[in-house]
DNA sequence: CTGAAAGCGCTAACAC
DNA sequence: GTGTTAGCGCTTTCAG
């Protein structure tokens, strides 16, 4: 049986109340009871029960982190990044996390999702949202329930939501403007999921640089994916047969332009002597792709910090010092790019 | 307020107790009452408070899992992609998953880590424990505080302890098979952090192998390396040192395997051409980079999936199985090993 | 500065 | 079948 309150109380000849308070440091118990208090405790190897602590407290010390379920997913290396961010940070911070995916899991009626169930069980003292969408239903749960929540990703509503972003449009531009600057005109733009706003924020960044450098923004030239290895590889193949001219190609993310690597390469085109590929992340894993991965790299991990942080401070009510954090991108000139065949120096 | 069981019970003019036998499925309570109490209970849209019923139950529904901090850590891509596996078993089995580092957060006393904290505070119903060491300190804690748990990895003790691995020394045996019947016998080998298991059983097989094929065992070919990419960075650059002469190389894992490459390559030696270098675990990564990696292959997934159904059991008080759940491996010839130069095919 | 007492929301004997 | 009664271990008024 584990020591409990109760059992230092009865040791000491004082209340649970007075123990409770020498723990949490209350400064109204004197010096010395504290000090009797905590010594006991060590020395018996006591540690607080957190469901019960929870309980009275309404707190858990957990932080629930929601990870899209399909298509991508945990082992999308993305977020298994951020996730050790934001694991590093909350966990100096005594907080611990929760892992949960959306998916509805079988024995259960529909709409009840881990997601729903993970919150309103009160499992969690706040929640990391990734991928947030257009619409996002689950803004107006959370607020309803008054559970504290942050964004990976700038949801683009009312400015009271808390996130936390890289600067997509900046990054993007840079990238186009990397490729204009090797001679491309014609360059492809694999876009994101329609939903979501990071899609559309990066898209943005494509059009302005375009009508920047003055080039034609022209649809033929885009394809949706879905953030995932084989939609940048489907994406790459649709714009290859739609526009067999383009000699560049931003995706929206690495493993999409992964995808469109090996798209390119089973067409028989050479990157980055025929494509040029940019993509969009910094994920590890493009510095060892062949070739190596030209891209705009996000500091995820401190994306992950930076989540935790605001979350924490949320949860603790403690106003944060912005509720909006943007970190500035900078692009990663790897072997995927290349001056464009035929154009002068 | 969410609503809690009382409000129902008052609402249905019943007792607490009827309404939480009715939504745990009790046979005793009348079908006509069930089904009042759990259509109450959804249009109220109510939902257990899980601390209160983790402190009257005595169960929480989460599982740890406890990753290394240091050299490696969560953002190792094998740890991801287990985590994937446990993360997909346990959510359909109603469980959440707590990640944590045993690292010792700063603010505390030495030796309290966030391991002992979990497992004291009693936030987890079990958990899942990954790089067993040789004497593993943290197998008694469990014990003592009878808190089921599953290694990754056989921690080669009594063998009442639970565990999922893959089958390390044979798996390593294809491997030194597979380059000596490319015409290799100076084969060195990048061995793992001496105090863990799993580097003993791949050392074990990597000698089984060469005695089965009259290779002397050599430790000018041998170097330790810590499970990293710049560890087996390293340990190459020291073999190379030691023996100029070794034309090919099995790493104990991927991840070292890439290490040791950028090593040859660093030294102006060509992979597969002037060295062979074969790794273990067949990580995602390894199809990417260049030259492709030959790997053994683990299942890690399904190794994840397995550590969670055997821990969920035994949170359950199911008897498993077996305790053991040892799975077969593969070789995977990708491009990072070939013949050795100067030998008739 | 300390203690008594009333919960937090749920479960589990034990009655009837 | 259902209700009553104690808690689970901790926090937090409210008194003193």
């Amino acid at each position: 049986m584990p020591v409990t309150m109760q059992d230092l109380a009865q040791w000491l000849k004082i209340s649970k109340s007075t123990v409770s308070r020498a723990l949490a440091g209350d400064p109204r118990v004197s010096s010395e009871t504290r000090a009797r208090v905590q010594q006991l405790a060590r020395e018996l190897n006591y540690h607080p029960h957190s469901a019960a602590s929870g309980l009275a407290r309404r707190r858990t010390n957990v932080i629930g982190l929601v990870i899209p379920f399909a298509p991508r997913s945990l082992s999308d290396p993305f977020f298994l990044e951020f996730v050790g961010g934001i694991g590093d940070y909350a966990i100096t911070k005594g907080f611990s996390i929760l892992l949960s995916s959306p998916r509805a899991s079988q024995d259960e009626p529909s709409g009840n999702t881990t997601f729903t169930r993970i919150v309103s069980s009160r499992r969690v003292d706040g929640l990391i949202l990734t991928e947030p969408r257009i619409t996002d239903e689950r803004v107006d749960f959370l607020k309803e329930r008054d559970i504290p929540f942050v964004f990976l990703g700038n949801p683009g509503r009312n400015s009271d939501i808390c996130w936390v972003d890289g600067d997509n449009k900046a990054g993007v531009e840079m990238a186009v403007d990397h490729l204009v600057s090797l001679g491309h005109r014609n360059i492809a733009c694999i876009a994101g999921p329609p939903d979501q706003t990071a899609t559309f924020r990066r898209l943005e960044g494509y059009r302005a640089a375009l009508r920047r450098h003055g080039i034609p923004y022209d649809e033929s030239r885009i394809a949706q994916g879905d953030f995932t290895e084989p939609g940048g590889y489907r994406a790459m193949m649709d714009i290859l047969d739609r526009n067999p001219g383009v000699t560049a190609v931003f995706a929206s993310n690495d493993m999409m332009a992964i995808g469109a690597i090996n798209a390119a390469r089973q067409r028989g085109l050479r990157v980055p002597h025929d494509l040029s590929v940019v993509g969009f992340d910094g994920i590890a894993l493009g510095a060892y792709v062949t070739p190596a991965l030209t891209t705009v790299t996000q500091p995820i991990y401190r994306l992950g910090q930076a989540a935790a942080e605001l979350l924490i401070k949320l949860v603790e009510r403690q106003a944060p010092a912005e509720r909006h954090v943007l970190f500035p991108l900078t692009l990663t000139v790897r072997e995927s790019s290349a001056r464009r065949q035929g154009t002068a120096g």
